[in-house]
DNA sequence: TATGAATGAGGGTTCATTCAT
DNA sequence: TATGAATGAACCCTCATTCAT
């Protein structure tokens, strides 16, 4: 198993074992939920894991729903807890966005079951309805917040001006998003070798010196000409 | 509803009512899919978006895995079948590469629903034990496709050399792939326009012009020095 | 597969093609009956090993229940006309006794699936209500006939008469039975010994020299003594 | 309803209430599948007479193949406990023989159901593919149990030696399974008297003071000369 | 005479949740 | 705090039957 340490900061005071008993929950769902995905990790099958019954984890939980939200709040948490000095402590904008890549799949690395179980919850969780449980919560900020980031330093003109950064930023989440399915494929993958190419790649493409505008005509419009 | 143009090429002859039920059923299941999300989707949702009941599926189906490969063969041929004239006709490596970014965002648009279905049952359709089902016969082939492209034109130095054809790819078809997510939550996002981004920042990163080896030392590296 | 020749007698005239297919549907029923078992020979299975589609075998045959019951008449028919000359020709008791069940034994052998599939659905058969289907037309008729033709001899004398006629019938009928299902696990039983050995048992368990009453006490006698 | 003893020996302590719902449960299935025959017995059926739903079925058994698995071996083990008594304590090979008929038919008569039950699994329960679920675990080893106490007695002159035990065994068994669905039919069935008159009838067949070899030309021999 | 299509009931199983202890 | 027990809905699938052609 993987989560072996402790994913929860204690309470202090009296709740000692309420909140070991939380934490045990939180890595089996973890776990289970990066071995079998997000449909096949039943609470039987989480609790089992655990080692317990069902009804701990409703007693502790309320139930399903609250369990997976606790569970991408705490990946979460620790994710950016990680992340952020990291980026903080980079002063120029490329410097920012390699931090961001690379500690991105350090914490990757370090916690692959833990981003497995995420992103596989973000991409299936829903509701009866069908709709997503986490798309704004989790996904969204997290583009949102590098899309800033990006925008910041196009206007200090570390950046090239001429991308979009919703699209670049979208592109980015979406190229780190997609490594730990393929770690789930390829488990001799590199991730210290893709995240250093990830962070050339997404380098070359903001990097300025670019002249405004479109940089080639696209298909579509070569084709109309 | 969206996927209201048939489907399906209609094998000429006697089972034009067979073909007909058939295309009604993976029409059905291509939306509902697309609008709830793989898990739930179920036969008796799709039986319903299709105006008929569970057992017409089985009938023509035989079952629910046999659905959900026929509605990937049906999809991915023809994406397939849209996009790879669109590459030919592009002499040169960034002409490739920009019809493969663009043809497939606008395959998108114009198969919203064929998309976002096929995307869901590519990342979320799992085997009883957890097994991914359609990783290697979908992902991974259009992975290989996209990477050997970029080899190639390694080889003739239309690309740098510098970047790993296998980051590249992946990252390439990951952001296209997170597109149709967000046009479940986005439906005013302008897809030409983001076509016309991510081919951009696609063809900055991989033209040619870069000295050979890392662009730029990894934060990590420049931690350690 | 087994039934290969015609068990039908053909009605004459123009019904020709209409009597081979009800022959053709009545040995496919019986092949995937004594291979799968009667829960398990749907009529789906049924027309497949027949080659044809489930609608022929209704139209033919109105219904499952119909099929059954005829296929049940023509094997009892087949059965007793292969029998019954040889019985005949036997004048004695102990001859007929004989005849009976090696000339059973030696029909099993020659149509082992006619037998399995009959034992099984005299087995199984049930209408929904759980009720047996052919207990009285097929089991006690066959166990009658027997009882007769025991009592019979018992009166002139060629059989003992201190046996229940109706318990010995029983359990010559039980005997022979039990012969296809061990048939199905151990196709290398030497039929014909396992014939000669049970009419062996039978006649000596009938033949006359017995003192009348019972033969010894019963241990449940004993016991109370 | 007939299975009013409790079937199973309960274990002490705490898990009380789930040896008695398990205990309901299985008396439940005994009765259903003795009422119905084995193909009628669904677990909605079975759950309908213990009172209860599916669920709970399931929940204590984990399916059907579990309970079906673990009324075979309860039934299997109250008769042996019942019987091995019984023929240990005949210090003769007939004496043994007789007790075998007898308790076992004793055995029935005191609890009709859970031979029916076990009759009908044995011979009906099928796994999907067609192959047979309980012939070697249950039906075979008694034969095989009986078979080789009718060769030691072989073995000591007690038994003539002229016939083959195997079918002599497999033809007792027989004559001893036919009874429940006999019972099934005709409830006014004598047991005890046809118990009787199958030991009697069995003993005459093994007693020995017979010529070695075939005690008659078979009726096929003789067509022959 | 035969077929393909469709139906609807019922099969076993999984699962999140509730409840009494 | 924790557990076992029970529930009820939903799931996929099988099947005999009906019907139009």
């Amino acid at each position: 198993m993987w989560s072996k340490n402790n994913p929860i900061g204690q309470q202090p005071g009296r709740t000692f074992t309420k909140t070991a008993r939380r934490a045990q929950i939180l890595a089996a769902a973890i776990d289970t939920i990066a071995e079998l995905g997000y449909g096949q990790a039943s609470l039987a099958r989480i609790a089992e894991t655990a080692g317990t019954s069902k009804g701990v984890i409703v007693y502790h939980f309320g139930g399903k729903d609250e369990l997976i939200r606790e569970l991408v709040a705490e990946v979460v948490a620790r994710g950016v807890a990680y992340m952020e000095p990291r980026i903080d402590a980079e002063p120029t904008g490329a410097g920012k966005l390699r931090a961001y890549i690379e500690s991105n799949l350090a914490f990757m690395r370090d916690n692959r079951n833990h981003m497995v179980a995420i992103v596989e919850i973000v991409l299936n969780a829903r509701a009866a309805d069908g709709g997503r449980l986490y798309d704004f919560a989790v996904q969204d900020e997290g583009v949102a917040a590098l899309q800033q980031l990006l925008a910041y330093f196009q206007g200090t003109g570390e950046f090239r001006a001429s991308f979009d950064p919703h699209v670049m930023a979208m592109a980015i989440r979406a190229a780190i998003n997609a490594v730990p399915a393929q770690l789930a494929r390829d488990s001799a993958l590199d991730i210290g070798h893709h995240a250093h190419e990830l962070a050339d790649l997404f380098h070359v493409a903001t990097r300025p010196g670019e002249p405004q505008g479109a940089i080639h005509p696209s298909a579509t419009d070569r084709r109309s000409e």
